[in-house]
RNA sequence: GCGCCCAUCGUCUAGCGGUCUAGGACACCGCCCUUUCACGGCGGGAACACGGGUUCGAUUCCCGUUGGGCGCGCCA
């Protein structure tokens, strides 16, 4: 029973975005690597924010990535009840209590705090108090009864050891006034039953650790290994935003990349193995190890991530590309015109093919100088000789030329035929 | 503000005390190929944040400063 146990676990507030794709990607290699199981479970526990699209969303993505779970998917609210029951255990063997303090009381603490220059934290004024106290009208919410002596220690497998004066936690809340478990109790409790090994996410859960390792530790429960891996910045260095490539992966397929690429250039952020840029899938898993991540946030950058893929399209064979691109379609704004647009020149794109992926970084750019492949004939020839007047024209007769070339030889000696007429009219030089 | 994390070319990174006049990739700039574009080939500029230690010797170890990030909820 040594096999290793990993699991992605997103809170299904919005979609897969580009961070948590890597983070899904790391687990799913570390348990692929070791020969283990990674589980997908969804932190639905906060039910106002948890959507129905989020989930699908979600789903969706990783299924887009082609990055596979084992086993059923794990609703973290559904286990509500069993994170109850943990959260009473943990009061009757005394190492948590209820606690009466109301919103009003909590935010004044966290302003007076904030006020004197110290980390905001409960001061467990129930603690300690009798439960004959306790004001009638108030339900309370139970809080982990924490060791405020010592330091609590995490050893991370990414950044370290990491540790925390026990003094500058609090008594975490496990379970609210309402009686529905928090984040804190429920990503524990479920660690534990579902048997994870490893628990690998995004740093900023590196705060979390200190405390999900105090429930532990009440519980007696043996606390998985755990790698807290950096996030992912904008170009600027700041937080990813809307604005720079926080997107859903579902924007990234849109926008024509392929998923073996995103995987490539996903892996090669915090990760590395010497020189290496290009990883197969079966190199990735047969590769991939915690030892080599990084501790540094990485910054997204498009133009890598268009590189490789342009890269990743060259390798294809034409009928692959062509397969990219049919399934693609589904996808885009316009795909129902482009795919009847499409439906019966097949052949002709395919013709074209080798000289169209060469020129493309993504499919979208492909789809793009596909057009004059896919366009109705006869050209008007006349009317691209005439763009000869100007430099960009003539590229662009020229590319439409190469390209027809694959398809049919003989508009390419009809064009050009055209093209010193119209030239010889005007005088002009070819 | 307090706690925690991070710090090599513009970007992703290699480097785990001497092999570093610091390597690769992307991007950028030249040249070649090409009646254009792209692909491909060749070449170029470009980095160890700063200050103290430790050491015979620091990019590599320790401390501080600066800069950036994350956290500080009965959100996750």
């Amino acid at each position: 029973m040594t096999g290793i146990v990993t699991r992605f676990a997103p809170s299904p507030t919005g979609f897969l975005h580009i961070g948590g794709a890597r983070t899904a990607l790391f687990n799913w290699l570390y348990a692929r690597r070791h020969g283990g199981k990674m589980h997908l479970r969804i932190e639905d526990t906060d039910r106002q924010r948890s959507t129905k699209e989020a989930i699908d969303a979600i789903l969706d993505g990783l299924s887009w990535l082609e990055i596979g779970w084992d086993g059923d998917v794990i609703y973290q609210f559904s286990r509500a009840a069993r994170h109850r029951e943990v959260a009473e255990a943990l009061i009757a063997v005394g190492r948590a209590y209820r606690c009466y303090a109301t919103p009003q009381e909590l935010q004044e603490l966290r302003d007076a705090a904030r006020r004197e220059g110290r980390m905001a934290r409960y001061d467990g004024r129930w603690r300690d108090r009798d439960p004959s106290e306790a004001p009638a009208d108030v339900q309370p919410a139970i809080r982990l009864k924490a060791r405020q002596d010592g330091e609590t220690i995490v050893e991370d497998l990414v950044q370290g050891k990491v540790v925390w004066q026990n003094t500058e936690l609090d008594d975490l809340v496990l379970l609210r006034s309402d009686g529905t478990p928090t984040y804190m109790l429920s990503v524990v409790v479920d660690d534990h039953d579902m048997g994870i090994t490893h628990i690998i996410r995004g740093d900023d859960h590196l705060n979390n650790a200190a405390r999900q390792s105090q429930i532990y530790d009440a519980l007696g429960w043996e606390i998985p290994k755990m790698a807290h891996i950096s996030l992912i910045h904008g170009p600027d260095g700041s937080k990813l935003s809307k604005r720079h490539g926080a997107l859903g992966v579902e924007a990234y397929r849109a926008m024509g990349f392929l998923p073996a690429a995103l995987r490539n250039y996903l892996v090669r952020l915090g990760w590395s193995h010497g020189d290496q840029e290009i990883f197969s899938t079966e190199q990735m898993v047969a590769l991939f190890d915690l030892e080599h991540v990084g501790r540094s946030a990485a910054r997204f950058d498009f133009a890598k991530l268009e590189n490789l893929n342009g890269q990743y399209l060259r390798a294809m064979s034409d009928v692959e590309v062509l397969a990219a691109v049919e399934k693609l379609l589904p996808h885009l704004p316009d795909g129902a015109a482009l795919a009847t647009r499409i439906a019966n020149k097949l052949d002709r794109l395919l013709a074209a093919m080798s000289g169209l992926k060469e020129r493309a970084k993504t499919l979208v750019e492909l789809i793009d100088s596909a057009n004059y492949v896919l366009v109705d004939r006869p050209l008007d020839l006349d009317e691209k000789a005439r763009e000869l007047l100007n430099p960009e024209g003539r590229a662009i007769v020229a590319r439409m030329l190469k390209l027809l070339e694959a398809v049919e030889p003989w508009t390419v000696e009809a064009t050009e035929a055209a093209l010193r007429a119209y030239a010889e009219r005007e005088g002009l030089k070819l």
